[in-house]
RNA sequence: GCGAUUGUGGCGAAGUGGUUAACGCACCGGGUUGUGGUCUCGGCAUUCGUGGGUUCGAUUCCCAUCAGUCGCCCCA
C-alpha cells in the first residue's frame, strides 16, 4: 500500500458515520428546541486570531497549532478550536448590530485540528460541537447553556453525568486571587513539580489543576478562588446556583477547576462522566463564561458564554454504553437480475421505483437468484422485484413480500402507468401472512 | 516533545532461522439448471507494514522508518 491516511486523522467509514449522523441530527434538534442557529466560519483563520484568542501562554498556541506560511506568506492555522472563529465571524458581520435579537445564539459542528499525540479519544483532526452566546450578562445565560449541554447528553441516555462548576470571577477578581496565589505558592516554590514552576508566573491558575500528587497536596491548601470574588462577580454565581437548584440540575463545586484556554472568567463548567470504563472522572464538556474576548478581537464590549464538546469521545462513551442507534440506512425494494438480456429492464425498473420515492438496489452481478435473495434478505428489504427473462417476455415483474413470503406477478406497462394505485394493491395483498 | 507496546489475507487470529504460512468470520462458486434458513464441497496471502542489514537461507534476528494502541505533557 502506497498512500497511508495521516498521523491522527482518521476514514471514518459507512457503519460508522451512520453514528455520526444519529449523533448529529440528534444534536441539531435539541439545539433547534434551545433556539441555537448554526454558523460556519472558515477551518483557517489567520494565526494570530487564535493565538491571541486562546491565550499566548496555553500549550495549544505554544505547540499544538498546526500552522503553516501559504505561498501569500501569510501566517495561516487550522482552527484548534471553534470559539475564536465564531467570534472573528461575529465581529466581522456586526452581529452586534442593534436589529439582530439579543443575545445571539449560535452553534457550530466540524472539524478541528491540533498538533498532538494521538491517543483514545484524541486525534489530530476531531469534531466539535459548540455554542456561543452573545450579548448578556444575565445569569441565565449561564444556566440556560448549561442545561442544554445537560439535555444534550442526557437524550442519550447517559446516566453517569455529573456537573462541576466554579467561577474564575471577573478580571479585577482574579488579579487579585493570582496575587494571593502566588504568594501561597511562592515559598513552596522548590516543592513545585518542573511544570508548576513554569506555570507559577505565567499562568498561576493552572498550578490549580495539576496531575502532580505533591502539587495536589500543596494546592489542596491553597486560597480558594471562590474567597477572592467580588461583589459583583459574587452575586453572579450565587444567581447561577440559585436558578440550578430551581431547575434541580445538581452540580458540584469545584474550587480548583480551571481552564486552559485563558479567555474565561465568571462562570466555568464541565461536565463529567463517571463510567467507569471512562476513567474516574472523564471530561466530555466544557465551557464557561468569556466577557472580554469580543472585545480582545476587535469588537465592541460583549458579554458571551460557550461550550464545546468532542464528538470521538462522546462516541466512544455511548459504545461503552452499548448504546443502540436507531438504523439509518433502510432498502424497501432489491430487484434481482436473471440472464444477461434483463439488465435494460432492470435498469429502468430501479430507476422508476427510485422516481417513486422507494429506496432501492439492484443486482449488478450477475449472481445466481439464490444469492441475490440472500442479499435482499441480509439487508431486510421490504421487497424483491424478480426481472428474468420469462418476464421481459410478459412484460411483467413478480414481487415478493420477504416478510410474509406472499409472492405475486404484475403488468409493466400497469406499474408504469399508475405506480401509486398498482403498488398499494401489490402492498396490501403481499403483506398479509400465510393467505 | 518523552516513554511503553504492537504491525501476518477484507476482518479476527495462530505460527516458525529452512522445501506447500494453521484456523475462524466475511466474500465468491458448486451441490439445489430462477427464490431467502441450515447443511455440505471448493476457491480466496508467490507473501508476513516499508526500507536496509546479518545469514547459504529471514515473515521469524538486528537497525532505521512509517503507522496503530496505551501512558506522560496537555486537553475535547
Amino acid at each position: 500500500m502506497n498512500y497511508q491516511k495521516l498521523k491522527g486523522t482518521v476514514d471514518i467509514l459507512p457503519d460508522e458515520s451512520e453514528k455520526w449522523q444519529v449523533v448529529e441530527q440528534q444534536a441539531r434538534a435539541i439545539l433547534s428546541n434551545y433556539q441555537f442557529r448554526e454558523i460556519r466560519t472558515p477551518l483557517f483563520e489567520k494565526f494570530d486570531l487564535f493565538a491571541r484568542g486562546v491565550g499566548e501562554t496555553s500549550d495549544i498556541v505554544s505547540k499544538e497549532m498546526y500552522d503553516f506560511k501559504d505561498k501569500g506568506d501569510r501566517h495561516i492555522a487550522l482552527r484548534p478550536e471553534g470559539t475564536a472563529g465564531v467570534v472573528r465571524a461575529y465581529v466581522e458581520n456586526k452581529l452586534y448590530a442593534p436589529e439582530y435579537h439579543k443575545p445571539m445564539k449560535l452553534f457550530y459542528i466540524g472539524s478541528m485540528f491540533r498538533y498532538e499525540r494521538p491517543q483514545s479519544g484524541r486525534q489530530r483532526q476531531f469534531n466539535q460541537v459548540g455554542v456561543e452566546v452573545f450579548g448578556s450578562k444575565n445569569p441565565a445565560v449561564d444556566v440556560e447553556t448549561m442545561a442544554l449541554a445537560m439535555d444534550l447528553f442526557k437524550s442519550f441516555g447517559i446516566e453517569d453525568l455529573k456537573l462541576v462548576i466554579n467561577s474564575l470571577g471577573d478580571s479585577e477578581s482574579r488579579q487579585k486571587y493570582r496575587e494571593a496565589l502566588i504568594a501561597y505558592l511562592e515559598p513552596h516554590f522548590d516543592e513545585l513539580s518542573n511544570d508548576s514552576k513554569e506555570r507559577l508566573y505565567k499562568n498561576p491558575l493552572r498550578v490549580l489543576d495539576s496531575k502532580d500528587k505533591k502539587d495536589k497536596v500543596l494546592v489542596a491548601d491553597a486560597p480558594s478562588v471562590l474567597d477572592f470574588l467580588n461583589e459583583k462577580s459574587k452575586q453572579h454565581f450565587e444567581a447561577v446556583k440559585e436558578m440550578l437548584d430551581d431547575l434541580s440540575i445538581s452540580y458540584e463545586i469545584d474550587k480548583n477547576m480551571v481552564r486552559g484556554l485563558d479567555y474565561y472568567n465568571d462562570t466555568i463548567f464541565e461536565v463529567m462522566t463517571t463510567h467507569p470504563k471512562f476513567g474516574a472522572n472523564a471530561t466530555i464538556c466544557a465551557g464557561g463564561r468569556y466577557d472580554s474576548l469580543v472585545e480582545e478581537v476587535g469588537g465592541p464590549e460583549t458579554p458571551a458564554f460557550g461550550f464545546g464538546f468532542g464528538i470521538e469521545r462522546l462516541l466512544i462513551l455511548l459504545d461503552f454504553m452499548n448504546y443502540n442507534y436507531p438504523k439509518v440506512s433502510t432498502i424497501d425494494a432489491y430487484v434481482v437480475t436473471i440472464g444477461d438480456k434483463v439488465n435494460k429492464a432492470a435498469t429502468k425498473l430501479t430507476q422508476y421505483l427510485r422516481q417513486n420515492n422507494l429506496s432501492v438496489e439492484r443486482e449488478f452481478m450477475n449472481r445466481k437468484p439464490g444469492k441475490q435473495f440472500k442479499t435482499a434478505d441480509k439487508w431486510d428489504a421490504e421487497f424483491v422485484f424478480t426481472m428474468g427473462e420469462d418476464e421481459l417476455k410478459e412484460n411483467r415483474v413478480s414481487i415478493k413480500a420477504l416478510k410474509s413470503g406472499q409472492q405475486m406477478d404484475i403488468d409493466l406497462g400497469e406499474l408504469y402507468s399508475n405506480f401509486e394505485a398498482t403498488f398499494k394493491e401489490v402492498e396490501s395483498r403481499l403483506m398479509k401472512k400465510g393467505e
